[in-house]
DNA sequence: TTGTACGCGTTATCAA
DNA sequence: TTGATAACGCGTACAA
C-alpha cells in the first residue's frame, strides 16, 4: 500500500501494540502505564521500556469515554480582544492547566443565539464544566444544560434567569469611590458618560455614580449608551457644550473614557484644570497619559482565577451546593486626572 | 437508589435510550440524528419527536473515537493578555468555528518547556491540528508529533528546529519604511530602542532598521533587549543623554515606544520637535495620545485568521504537500509624533 | 428500509 | 499478580 496521506489521527500507537511488543496483556500495560501498584516489578520495566520505544501515549478520548469525565473545560467570553477578557482568559488557562483539564474557548460575540449555540457544542464535548460571560438575555440552553448536571460559573455577570455560581466585581462601590472622590475635589457639577444602558455592568456603575451624587446632595448629570471611542466623544461634547457644563466627568468603561478625553481636548479644555476625569477599566497607557489617568481598576487576573477556582470547587464536591457570589474589590489608582498633584502614584 | 450528586457526564440520553423509547434500533436511530436520507419518513417523524423530546444530543467524545477525528484544533500562545495575541486568538476562534472545530487554548508564557508539554497534551487529546506561537528554542516533541503525522502551522513566528506551515508579519520591510520615513523627514540621527535581541521578531525588525540606516549611509545606534515599559524609559533615557544624542527614534514594539515616550517627557523634551517617534505594533490608544502617535500596524486579526485557515487547507487536503510560508504586510500610520502634520490621519 | 454485529482505545470486573 | 471479557456511545459493514 503506498504511503498516502491520511487524515485523522495518524497511525497511532495504542495499548495493544503495546501489549503485543512487550508480550503481556494489554490490560497489564494499562496497569503500568496508569502507575497502578499491582504489577510485577520486572514485568513494569519491561512494558515501560516499551512505552518509551514506541513512543505510547494514551488516547485521552477513549480513556474520557470510559471514564465519564473529560478533563475538559469550556469558556465562553463576549469578547476575548478585549484586554480585560483576555487576562481573565490566560488565568484561567492557568489554573485549568493546574489541575490538569483542558480548555476550549468560544468567542461569542456578547450575541445570545451565538452563545446559545456554543453551550450547545460544549455539553455536546462532555465539558466538565463550564466558565461564562453570559450576554444579554435568557440562555434556554444554558438553564437546561445546568439543570442536566452541567456545573456552571457566570463571571463579570450574572447569568439571567438561571442561578448559577457567579463572581463579580464591585462595580457600584468603585463607580461610588470614584465619584465621591471627584465631590472630595470640591467638584458640584460631575458627569457620568456611560456604556450602553441595559449592561449590568453599565447598570450597577450608575447606580453607584447616583448614590455619590445622591450623599452630597448634587444633581446627577449622566449620559449613556456610548460604547465605543466615537461615542463617548460625542457624549463629552454634548456635556461639555450644554449651558452649565460639568467640571468633572466619571467615565464609566474604557471606551467613554477615551472618548471623553478626545471631546475634551479638541475643546480646547485642559485635565483636570478645566474637567476633572476618572475612568472605569484599566489600561496600559495609563499612566503614561499626561496628565496620567485616575481610574478605578479591575482585578482581571484575579476574576478569572477566582472563577476557575469556584468551578473546580464544583467539580471536586467542594463548598455548598447552592450558588455561591463572589465579588472581588476594584481599586481606586488616584493619579493626576482627577486633580490630586503629580508624583503621588506611579 | 439516592439520587446522590454524581460529578462527570451525569446520566445524559444515550442513543440507546432514544432507540428504546422510540421503539426502533440504535442503527436506525443513528440514521435520524445524522439526517440519513435511507430512513422512513413516518419513523424518522417518530425519532425526531424522542429525540426532542428527550433532549438527546450524541457524545461528540464517542464519535470521535469512532470516526478518528476530534473536530478540535489546538492553540499554543506565548502570552494570550497581550492584546496582539489576543485579537490573533479571536480570529482563530472564529475560523475553527466556521470549520465546526472546537479550539483548546493553551498558554505557553513564552517557555520552551511548558510549550512541550502542552504540545504532548494537545496531541494526547488527539487534535486533528495544531496552531503555535512558538517560544524560542527547539521543541522536540513539537518535530516528533509533526513527524507522527500532525499538522502544524506557526505564526507570528517560524518554529526552530522544525519546518512547518508557517505566517508571518513583515518585521523587516516594516521597520525599515518606519526607519525611512524618520530619515525623509531629515533625521540623520535615527535611533532603534529594541526588545530581547534573540526574539525572532526583534531581530528582524532591527535588520530592517539597519537596512533603511545603510541605504542613507547614516551610522546606526541602538540599544536592545529592552522588554518593559521601565528597561524602555531607562534605554530611551541613556541614548537621549549621550553626547550627540538621536533627534529621531524608532521604538521597536509597544512597551519600548511607551517607555520612550515617558524618557523623553521626564528630559523635558517634546515630541516630534526635539524627538521623533515612530513606533511598532498597535494599540488602542494611539490616536488619543498626544501628539498623535505614529506607527507600523500589524494584521493581527488577519495573522490569526491566515494562520488558521492554513491549518484547515491542510486538514481537508487542500495546497501543496511542502511546508508554505505567507509573510503579510505592514502598515504604516503616518500621525504627528514622526513629525507630519496634525490632522492628515486618524 | 431496517437491524445485527463489530470496532474505535481505554478502563473495570472478575475469575484464574 | 495477571488476563479474558465486557462495557463506554457511536458509526460502519453487511445482511435481512
Amino acid at each position: 500500500m503506498p504511503d498516502t496521506f491520511t487524515p485523522g489521527f495518524g497511525n497511532r500507537i495504542t495499548l495493544r501494540d503495546v501489549a503485543l511488543e512487550a508480550g503481556v496483556s494489554i490490560k497489564t500495560a494499562s496497569r503500568v502505564v496508569n502507575g497502578e501498584p499491582t504489577v510485577n516489578a520486572a514485568m513494569a520495566v519491561r512494558v515501560a521500556e516499551v512505552v518509551e520505544r514506541l513512543g505510547y501515549r494514551p488516547n485521552e478520548l477513549a480513556r474520557s469515554l470510559k471514564g465519564r469525565r473529560s478533563r475538559t473545560i469550556g469558556l465562553v467570553v463576549d469578547d476575548v480582544s478585549n484586554p480585560f477578557m483576555a487576562v481573565c482568559a490566560q488565568a484561567i488557562e492557568g489554573v485549568a492547566q493546574e489541575h490538569g483539564h483542558a480548555l476550549i474557548l468560544c468567542d461569542s460575540h456578547a450575541d445570545l443565539s451565538t452563545e446559545d449555540a456554543y453551550v450547545g457544542l460544549l455539553a455536546q464535548r462532555q465539558v466538565d464544566g463550564l466558565l461564562l460571560v453570559p450576554a444579554r438575555g435568557r440562555n434556554g440552553r444554558l438553564k437546561a444544560e445546568q439543570r442536566a448536571g452541567l456545573p456552571v460559573v457566570a463571571f463579570d455577570r450574572p447569568a439571567e434567569g438561571v442561578r448559577t455560581d457567579s463572581v463579580l466585581v464591585e462595580n457600584r462601590a468603585g463607580a461610588r469611590e470614584a465619584t465621591e472622590h471627584l465631590i472630595w475635589h470640591g467638584h458640584e457639577r460631575v458627569a457620568f458618560v456611560g456604556d450602553v444602558r441595559h449592561y449590568y455592568t453599565a447598570r450597577k456603575r450608575l447606580d453607584g455614580y447616583k448614590q455619590a451624587l445622591k450623599a452630597a446632595d448634587l444633581e446627577p448629570l449622566h449620559t449613556l449608551d456610548a460604547h465605543s471611542i466615537e461615542q463617548g466623544e460625542e457624549a463629552t461634547k454634548g456635556l461639555l457644550e450644554a449651558p452649565d457644563p460639568p467640571t468633572a466627568l466619571f467615565a464609566a468603561n474604557i471606551l467613554t473614557a477615551l472618548g471623553a478625553l478626545r471631546a475634551i481636548e479638541d475643546l480646547g479644555l485642559r485635565v483636570p484644570d478645566d474637567v476633572a476625569v476618572i475612568g472605569f477599566d484599566d489600561f496600559e497607557l495609563a499612566h503614561v497619559l499626561r496628565p496620567r489617568f485616575t481610574l478605578v481598576r479591575q482585578p482581571a487576573a484575579e476574576l478569572g482565577r477566582r472563577a476557575a477556582e469556584t468551578l473546580f470547587d464544583r467539580l471536586e464536591g467542594r463548598g455548598r451546593p447552592e450558588p455561591q457570589r463572589l465579588v472581588l474589590p476594584t481599586e481606586l489608582i488616584v493619579r493626576e486626572s482627577c486633580g490630586c498633584a503629580p508624583g503621588l502614584s506611579p
